[in-house]
DNA sequence: AAAAGAATCAACCGCGAGAAA
DNA sequence: CTTTCTCGCGGTTGATTCTTT
């Protein structure tokens, strides 16, 4: 791609293969720039090269004088006001830099556009940061509390769930009833439940194998599955009585109650 | 005093739009 | 109408300078 490194001393240079010029300007190739704009006046960049003697191509010339070498340009710092502008003119147009500059007299879209890299990129990269931080924290904290709430809830049912349970079981063992494989049964079992009208509808669903009462969505199965655990534990033989009451395997015990 | 890392800025690159041939 | 050229824009790079450790 290069053909070389030249120019010693401080300054480095690189000449391409089809001869022009790359890198850093010197003293010399301003003067000729400066120059050839004076006779010529601006434009035509690409002939630059063959007019004044450059060895850079109509681009590089042009990138020169616009950004450096331009008599109008205002030279140090960008001031508060300017900053300001910068500020405002970027929130109304983005990185439409070249739009911003023709609003700030001596100001190139280059030095705007690394103005705003530096100095407000970061900025904006720390708030958003923060912002991002600030919104993790909410999101985190609002998943907390819905497990939390999500816990609660499934406690309760659990709760409720072994609560009705037992009455059932305990039903099923003071009547020596077997798990009821007809509905004329289970309507039998329902009305001699001493229970309210919506327990007997509870009861009943059970029986029926509506279990979506207890549980929700995804987790149907598994808050199942710890409850027929738990109900082991509250009811201890209560459940052994169930199963000796209608002999079965676990497949057809769990699916009356899902 | 030296090394490492961060900030700065001049310059380059690729691309698209518009003008000229 | 199509192709080529020129210009301008925004993004990116990398050398230099400054700051911190």
């Amino acid at each position: 791609m290069y053909s070389g490194v030249i120019e010693g001393n401080t300054r480095w240079c690189v000449i391409e293969e089809d001869g022009w010029r790359k890198g850093p300007w010197t003293s010399e190739e301003d003067k000729l720039l400066i120059e050839y704009v004076k006779l010529h006046g601006e434009g035509r960049w690409n002939s630059v090269a063959s007019l004044a003697g450059l060895r850079r191509n109509g681009k590089s010339c042009r990138l020169r004088w616009v950004n450096y070498l331009r008599p109008d340009l205002k030279k140090g710092q960008i001031t508060p006001q300017e900053e300001s502008i910068i500020l405002e003119l970027h929130a109304r147009w983005g990185n439409r830099w070249s739009t911003i500059a023709r609003n700030l007299p001596g100001r190139t879209d280059n030095e705007i556009k690394n103005y705003w890299r530096t100095h407000f990129k970061k900025k904006a990269k720390k708030t958003a940061d923060a912002a991002d931080k600030t919104k993790k924290v909410s999101l985190r904290k609002q998943n907390q509390q819905q497990i939390k709430q999500q816990q609660q809830i499934q406690q309760q049912q659990q709760i409720q769930y072994n609560f009705d349970m037992k009455g059932i079981l305990e039903l099923l063992e003071e009547n020596e009833y077997s798990v009821p494989s007809t509905s004329q049964e289970t309507q039998e079992m329902v009305t001699m439940c001493p229970e309210t009208t919506e327990q007997h509808g509870y009861f009943y669903s059970m029986l029926n194998g509506n279990c979506n009462v207890y549980a929700d969505e995804s987790s149907n199965e598994e808050i199942l599955w710890d409850g027929l655990w738990n109900l082991d534990d509250v009811l201890g033989n209560s459940m052994q009585l169930m199963l000796q009451a209608k002999p079965t395997n676990v497949h057809n015990l769990v699916t009356p109650f899902c």
